[in-house]
DNA sequence: CAGTGTGAATTTCTTCACAGCG
DNA sequence: CGCTGTGAAGAAATTCACACTG
């Protein structure tokens, strides 16, 4: 019924979609609002209005099948295709994540890396091949890469960034902690591990967990 | 004044954190909100609230004193101490945050890696030591840990979690897909790649970059 | 009758717009 | 005069609560 989707709502997404597949391997194959929705830590309303608006409808008075939701959620996030992934810079972030069997195992296969470094390039990391920058337009039209992944340092990300979109990449997953410039139509996440560990300690410096509320005391 | 700071607030910090001391850096003394703003990619009213809320002063008809911005968001933080970091598993990724100097460089030193596996206990990777579960104890005590970081398979991540919690730990950065349970006081930040790459692939579906406004049209 | 789907109420977050200060 | 700090307006997101349906 809904047209459109929030940003909120795309978020959650993925965690119902992992609550789902959790249910189903335990043999569950229906569930309530309720359920789910505790299994994803969401409020139960805010579960059942998301999947409305994503007119993914369940049974009144029994609840969500859950093969139907792991289907749904699956094809709204567009998981029945793989998105090739390039990873940009091989350092020890790169090298983890070309080795870290996770990526392929979840439809974003590794394809390949690119490095500037000359030593590196034609060398092997955790399967994949690691190229030289000016290969990327090829490896992109060859590979069919749909994703870039930064993992260069923070200096020359924005390098990076630059030669994605100029080589027509629109999605870029982020793990340096600069802020990228990019044309409107690129979308960019930013995963940065400092940021993350700043917000810990923000709260444990309060002695309070993240969700109290909304609200945090500040010292006198 | 404001006696609290929202949750939205302090996910925000980091940001303007950076954005100071890459200003601070260029020169630059003192910065107005639209400026700064820009540079963290924010709303000018908005950082200005965030601030004011922290009761982080600028000046009427200049700006922001910059190396006043790094203090005192450093010190709301909780950046004028370190944290000592335990990482518990010691796979691909746990390796790999081990070797990546960002940690300890922002005031978070991994003092001890974790891992089940025998063989591992007792080496060394990026001068870091790898002991037994059973001594997360002692380490805790010794090396002042504050902070766990998960990296072991999803399957045992809960149990990683529990024995963090037993021993007193309250901070929780997740790296797995697992949806941890905690008790009420811990507070837990999680960084799945996988939802990252999921959200981006939705977007991607769509043509759209992920911040157009609130709304994302759904396919016909 | 259990549990969805959704108007309406509420809460939270953002942005406007301007008074007021340095 | 320029830019902060903030009331007030506005937009979004969440939650309540219940009519309605399988």
């Amino acid at each position: 019924m809904d047209p459109s989707v929030s940003a909120a709502t795309v978020g959650r997404l993925p965690a119902y979609l992992r609550a789902a597949i959790d249910l189903s391997a335990s043999g569950l194959a229906s569930v309530s609002s309720e359920r789910l929705s505790e299994e994803a830590a969401v409020h139960p309303a805010t579960m059942r209005r998301d999947l409305a608006s994503l007119d993914i409808a369940g049974t009144r008075g029994v609840g969500y099948d859950v093969k139907y939701l792991i289907v749904q959620i699956s094809h709204v996030l567009g998981l029945n295709q793989e998105w090739p992934v390039v990873i940009m810079g091989s350092g020890n972030l790169g090298k983890a994540l070309a080795n870290y069997g996770g990526f392929s195992e979840r439809g974003f296969p590794v394809a390949a890396l690119v490095d500037i470094d000359a030593e590196l390039v034609g060398t092997t990391i955790g399967g994949v091949l690691v190229h030289a920058p000016p290969d990327l337009a090829e490896l992109v039209d060859r590979e069919n890469i749909m994703v870039g992944v930064i993992t260069t340092p923070p200096g020359v990300a924005q390098e990076a960034a630059d030669l994605l979109v100029s080589n027509g990449i629109r999605s870029i997953l982020n793990f340096t902690p600069t802020a990228l410039e990019t044309p409107a139509d690129v979308t960019v996440r930013s995963v940065d591990i400092a940021t993350e560990l700043q917000i810990l300690s923000f709260y444990r410096q309060r002695g309070l967990a993240a969700d109290v509320g909304t609200g945090v005391p500040l010292e006198p």
